[in-house]
DNA sequence: CATTACCTGCAA
DNA sequence: TTGCAGGTAATG
C-alpha cells in the first residue's frame, strides 16, 4: 500500500492516537518475523512500559518515537496497517503484532502479504536509517536546483531513477507514474537528458500529486488503511496509474501500460512523448 | 543492469 | 491456472 502520502497518513493519525500512550508490551505475536531487529525477546524487553512522545515519517518509515531514546520503526511494504483499535476488537489472521496500551486500547500490525517489517531502534539505528535515504521531497531542502544536480549525475530512466529511495525519499509506483504524467515526461526519458523547464516541471509535480494524495489521505485500491481503519480518497484521482485503455484525462488518448523496472508503468503517448533520437530502450 | 525471492489474494 | 499487486533486499 504505502507510498510517501499513505505512511504521512497513517504517522498523522498515530501521532494523534497515540498522544501521551504508553505500550504496556506484547499482547500477540502471530509471525515473529514480522521484528526484523533486535531479537524477539530483546524487542519485547526493550518495548515494555514505554511512552509514546511522538510520531513522525521518513521515506516510506513510520518512526514512533519512545521515551528511553527508542524508536518504534515500522515498515508496511505492500500491504502492511497500523491500527489503533479497542483491545476487544475482532482479530483475523493477518494481524501479526498486536502491542497492549494503558487504557485498554491495541496498536496492531496486520499486513496481509507478510512483507512489512517492525524495528526497535537506538539512536545508532535511528541514523542509519535516515542516512540509507534521499532527500524529502516535501521538505525544504528539495528545490529545483538540487533535482537538477541528482538528475544530471544519472543515466538511468526516469522511472528507476523516481523509485530510486537513496536520491528521492517516498515515492512509489503510483506517485511516479503520475508525476510523470504531470510533467508530461515519458518514463524511459534518461535521467541527464531533461532540460532546465523539464527538471522544473518534474519538481512541481512531484510536490503536487503528494501534496493532493496527502490532502485525501493517501490512496486505497486494495489494502491500504489509515490509522483509524479507513480508506484513503486519492484514488478516484488517478490520471494514469490503473487507468489502462482509459481516454487520458487531456488529450483523450488511450493510457498505455508497459513494464520498466519490473513494474507497471502507466503513461499517456501523446502527452509523454519520447524526443526523436532519444533512447527507449 | 536484470532477475529472483519474499507472501497472499484476487481477477482475468 | 496464470498473472498481477502499493516494496525492497539479495542475487547474477
Amino acid at each position: 500500500m504505502p507510498e510517501l502520502p499513505e505512511v504521512e497518513t497513517v504517522a498523522r493519525d498515530l501521532a494523534v492516537l497515540l498522544a501521551d500512550g504508553v505500550i504496556e508490551g506484547v499482547g500477540h505475536l502471530g509471525w515473529p518475523k514480522v521484528i526484523q531487529s533486535p531479537s524477539v525477546a530483546a524487542f519485547e524487553q526493550g518495548i515494555a512500559g514505554k511512552r509514546v512522545i511522538g510520531v513522525a515519517r521518513r521515506a516510506k518509515w513510520v518512526l514512533i518515537h519512545l521515551d528511553g531514546a527508542k524508536t518504534l520503526a515500522v515498515h508496511l511494504r505492500m500491504s502492511g496497517a497500523l491500527l489503533v483499535v479497542p483491545a476487544e476488537t475482532a482479530m483475523d489472521c493477518h494481524t501479526h503484532l498486536v502491542l497492549a496500551l494503558a487504557g485498554g486500547r491495541q496498536l496492531r500490525f496486520r499486513d496481509v502479504r507478510k512483507f512489512g517489517r517492525v524495528q526497535l531502534l537506538g539512536p545508532d539505528g535511528l541514523t542509519l536509517l535516515d542516512a540509507a535515504h534521499g532527500v524529502e521531497p516535501l521538505s525544504e531542502a528539495f528545490t529545483v536546483a538540487s533535482l537538477a544536480g541528482c538528475l544530471s549525475r544519472s543515466g538511468v530512466r526516469l522511472k528507476a531513477f523516481l523509485l530510486d529511495q537513496r536520491i528521492i525519499a517516498g515515492l512509489g509506483n503510483i506517485y511516479v507514474d503520475e508525476a510523470l504524467f504531470w510533467a508530461s515526461l515519458h518514463p524511459l526519458r534518461v535521467a541527464r537528458s531533461l532540460t532546465e523547464g523539464e527538471v522544473t516541471a518534474l519538481h512541481a509535480a512531484i510536490r503536487q500529486v503528494l501534496r493532493q494524495a496527502i490532502a485525501w489521505g493517501g490512496s486505497t485500491f486494495r489494502d491500504y488503511r489509515n490509522g483509524y481503519g479507513k480508506i484513503g480518497g486519492n484514488q478516484v484521482h488517478f490520471s494514469v496509474y490503473r487507468q489502462t485503455g482509459k481516454p487520458c484525462s487531456r488529450c483523450g488518448t488511450a493510457i498505455q501500460r508497459i513494464l520498466v523496472a519490473q513494474r507497471g508503468t502507466h503513461f499517456c503517448l501523446t502527452c509523454q512523448p519520447v524526443p526523436s533520437g532519444e533512447q527507449t530502450g
